[in-house]
RNA sequence: UGGCGAGUAGUUCAAGUGGCAGAACGCCUGGCUUUGGACCAGGAGGUUGCAGGUUCGAGUCCUGCCUCGCCAGCCA
C-alpha cells in the first residue's frame, strides 16, 4: 500500500494503489441505480462514495441506469432518481442508460456463441433451478450445453427475432456446473421478456441479465472503479470471467464491494414501503415518514446533512446499522446554523396577565417586542411581535403542583416570557373534565424586554404567542413509523399513532414561510413547511431535551422499582 | 451442507513494514446562556469474538474454533 494511503478507507487505498501502479490512469466511477423505484437514504452513500472518488481525482462518475429488466421499471422513477441525485448535490458527467448498449451486448454474445463459451438453454426454469446443485452439492450439466456452435447462434437469432415465446429459452454463459460459487454454474445471460420497455419500446424481446449487461457497461464507459454493496461479491468472478470471454477490458474495471448503509427504526424494504403507501398508513412516497430521499427532502432534512452523515460514517465491509439519531444530529446542526426562530404553540392554553393594562376604552394595550431571528446568525436581525395581556403558552410549561425539577410556570413562581416581561403565576380555571384551560399570572413592568434591572433569576424563559395576533396553524409531529431499533426487514412492526397532529397557534410571520423551508420553532424543534393553502408545517427534528430526558430516565426507574 | 465476507467503546469508524488502542456522535458532570437549544471545559466508557502459538513486544503474524451476513431468480 502507498504511503498517501494510509489513513484511507479501503477504496480510496485501492485507487492511490491502481493510480501509483498504472492500472488504472483515470479514475472513472458510476452511480447504477436500476430505475425500479425511488432512491433511499441508503442510496446516498452509493451516491456520495462515486462522485467523490472522482472528484478527488478529477475524474468523472456517470449516472447509468441499470435498465434491463422492463417489467420492473419505469420513466417516472428514471426522472425522480436523476432529480434526487441533483437535490444531493451531483452532477453526473453523463446520464447513461444500459439500454443504450443493448446492440453491443448482443454482438458480443453473438461472439461469445460462435467460440462455443455460451449456449442456448430450452428446458423451462425449474428444471434449470433444479440443476443447478446446492451449496456444496455440484449441478448437473444441462443437455443442451454441448450443442454445436452454430445451432446455438441460429437459435440465440430466433429469440432475438422473437420466434420463441418467454420462458422457452435462454442463453447461457458456459462456465463450470460445479463451481463451488453458485453465480458461476452457467449463468443466465439473456431472457425472452416480450415485454415494453420505456427506452427501447418493443425493439427488443430479449434482455440481458444483470451480470451481462453490468460489467461489459462498465467496460464500455472506462469505468476504473465499480462499486457496489456486499451481496456482489460472489458475482465478483463471474464479472471478471465475462470481461476475459469477451476480451473487453481495456482498460479493465474492477468491482469492490462495500457495506450498505443501514439505519435503526428504519426499513428500506420495497415491498414493505410500498405496503404502507397502498394501506394508508403514510400520504405516499414522499410522506415525511418514509425512508426515500423524496419524503427526507419534504421533512425538511438539508441535502448537506445526509452528505455529511455518509461521509462521517465512512466506508467499510462491516455490516454495520447506524444509529438514526446520527442523521439527526447532522440535520440539527445545519438547522441551527441557518434557520429562522419562530414563536409556535402546539398544544395551546390561555395565559392571562390579570395587572396589564387597559386603553381608555378598556381594551388590553398593545406593545410591539422585538424578537431575535436567529441567535447564531447577528445579520439575521430581529422581527417586531404583538404582546398583550391575552396569550396562547403550552400546556406543558405550566403544572398546577410544582414538581422536582420543573422549573416553568406553577403557582407563585415566576419565569420569563421571552423577549416581553417576567410573569408570575397565579391560579387557574379548569373546564369539567379538569383540564386547565386559563391561567392567570401577574406581570412586573419594570422586566421589559425580559431582562430584570435587579438582576433577579428566573430558572425558565418560556415562548408565547399573543391570541389577538395568532394564527392557527396544523402541525405533525412523528414519533419512530418503526419503534424497535432494529425492525424485521420484511414484517417490521409499525406504530399506527407515529404521526402526532396538532391545532397550532402560529406567530404571524410564519405565514410567510416559503413551502420545502425550514423554521425552527423555540424550544420546540426544527419544521419543515408543506406545500397546500394554509401554514402546514411537518417536524424535521426535534430539539435536545433536557427535561424530557429527566422524565424519561423517571420513568424509567419507577418501571424497574415496580 | 460448500463458497465468500465481516467481527476494535453504546453507535460508526481509525490505528504505514508487529511498537503507549484513538476520534466523532451518544452518555455523565460542570460552566455559560433571554430556547431545559446552541456553545465551552472535563469525565466515564475496551478481556480488540474465543482459545492457543510465534515474539522482548500481537488489534496487526500463525493455528484451531465461535458468531453474524450474503449466495441455490429467466431480480438487481
Amino acid at each position: 500500500m502507498s504511503h498517501a494511503a494510509r489513513s484511507a478507507d479501503f477504496i480510496r487505498a485501492k485507487v492511490l494503489d491502481d493510480k501509483a501502479s498504472g492500472r488504472a490512469t483515470e479514475i472513472r466511477t458510476r452511480f447504477p441505480p436500476e430505475p425500479n423505484g425511488y432512491l433511499h437514504l441508503g442510496h446516498a452513500k452509493a451516491i456520495v462514495l462515486n462522485f467523490d472518488i472522482a472528484r478527488e481525482h478529477g475524474g468523472t462518475c456517470n449516472l447509468r441506469f441499470d435498465d434491463t429488466n422492463p417489467d420492473a421499471e419505469d420513466q417516472e422513477f428514471v426522472d425522480a432518481i436523476v432529480e434526487d441525485v441533483r437535490w444531493l448535490g451531483f452532477e453526473p458527467d453523463a446520464v447513461l442508460f444500459a439500454s443504450d448498449y443493448f446492440d453491443q451486448l448482443y454482438e458480443w454474445a453473438e461472439q461469445l456463441v460462435s467460440r462455443g463459451m455460451a449456449y442456448v438453454d430450452e428446458q423451462p426454469a425449474e428444471i434449470i433451478s433444479a440443476q443447478r446443485g446446492s451449496f456444496g452439492k455440484p449441478g448437473v450439466d444441462s443437455p443442451f450445453r454441448d450443442r454445436a456452435p452454430e445451432e446455438n447462434l441460429a437459435l440465440l437469432q430466433t429469440m432475438r427475432a422473437a420466434e420463441l415465446a418467454d420462458g422457452q429459452a435462454v442463453l447461457r454463459a458456459k462456465v463450470d456446473m460445479a463451481h463451488e460459487v453458485m453465480t458461476m454454474r452457467d449463468p443466465v445471460l439473456y431472457r425472452i421478456r416480450h415485454s415494453h420497455h420505456q427506452r427501447t419500446g418493443d425493439m427488443w424481446c430479449i434482455y440481458p441479465t444483470y451480470d451481462w449487461a453490468h460489467g461489459l457497461s462498465d467496460a464500455i464507459e472506462g469505468i476504473s472503479h465499480s462499486l457496489c454493496t456486499l451481496e456482489f461479491e460472489d458475482h465478483r468472478p463471474l464479472y471478471n470471467w465475462l470481461l476475459d470471454a469477451t476480451g473487453v477490458d481495456h482498460p479493465r474495471p474492477e468491482q469492490i464491494e462495500f457495506a450498505r448503509l443501514n439505519f435503526t427504526h428504519t426499513v428500506m424494504s420495497k415491498r414493505v414501503l410500498r405496503r404502507l403507501v397502498a394501506n394508508g398508513m403514510v400520504d405516499g412516497w414522499d410522506d415525511p415518514q418514509m425512508p426515500t430521499l423524496r419524503a427526507a427532502r419534504r421533512r425538511g432534512f438539508p441535502a448537506e446533512a445526509i452528505v455529511e452523515l455518509v461521509r462521517h460514517v465512512g466506508v467499510a465491509k462491516t455490516n454495520s446499522v447506524v444509529e438514526i439519531e446520527l442523521l439527526e444530529s447532522f440535520v440539527r446542526r445545519q438547522h441551527n446554523r441557518y434557520a429562522l426562530r419562530r414563536a409556535a404553540v402546539l398544544d395551546p392554553i390561555k395565559l392571562i396577565i390579570t395587572n396589564w393594562p387597559v386603553d381608555d376604552e378598556g381594551n388590553g394595550v398593545v406593545e410591539m417586542v422585538d424578537a431575535i431571528n436567529n441567535p447564531e446568525d447577528p445579520d439575521a436581525g430581529v422581527r417586531s411581535v404583538p404582546f398583550d395581556g391575552v396569550l396562547w403558552i403550552e400546556r406543558d410549561d405550566y403544572r398546577a403542583q410544582a414538581e422536582p425539577k420543573y422549573y416553568r410556570l406553577t403557582p407563585g413562581r415566576e419565569v420569563r416570557l421571552r423577549y416581553a416581561y417576567f410573569v408570575t403565576a397565579v391560579d387557574h380555571v379548569v373546564d369539567e373534565d379538569g383540564q386547565v384551560v386559563e391561567v392567570h399570572a401577574t406581570y412586573d413592568p419594570a422586566t421589559v424586554g425580559g431582562n430584570a434591572p435587579d438582576g433577579r433569576k428566573v430558572k425558565a424563559t418560556i415562548h408565547w404567542v399573543s391570541c389577538a395576533a395568532a394564527v392557527d396553524g396544523t402541525v405533525h409531529r412523528y414519533d419512530r413509523l418503526f419503534p424497535e431499533s432494529l425492525p424485521d426487514a420484511h414484517d417490521p412492526e409499525i406504530a399506527l399513532d407515529a404521526r402526532r397532529t396538532y391545532g397550532a397557534k402560529l406567530e404571524a410571520a410564519l405565514e410567510d414561510v416559503e413551502a420545502g423551508d425550514v423554521v425552527q420553532f423555540e424550544r420546540v424543534g426544527y419544521f419543515s413547511r408543506d406545500v397546500g393553502d394554509g401554514p402546514v408545517f411537518h417536524e424535521t427534528a426535534g430539539l435536545r431535551d433536557e427535561w424530557a430526558a429527566i422524565q424519561k430516565a423517571k420513568a424509567k426507574a419507577s418501571q424497574i422499582q415496580s
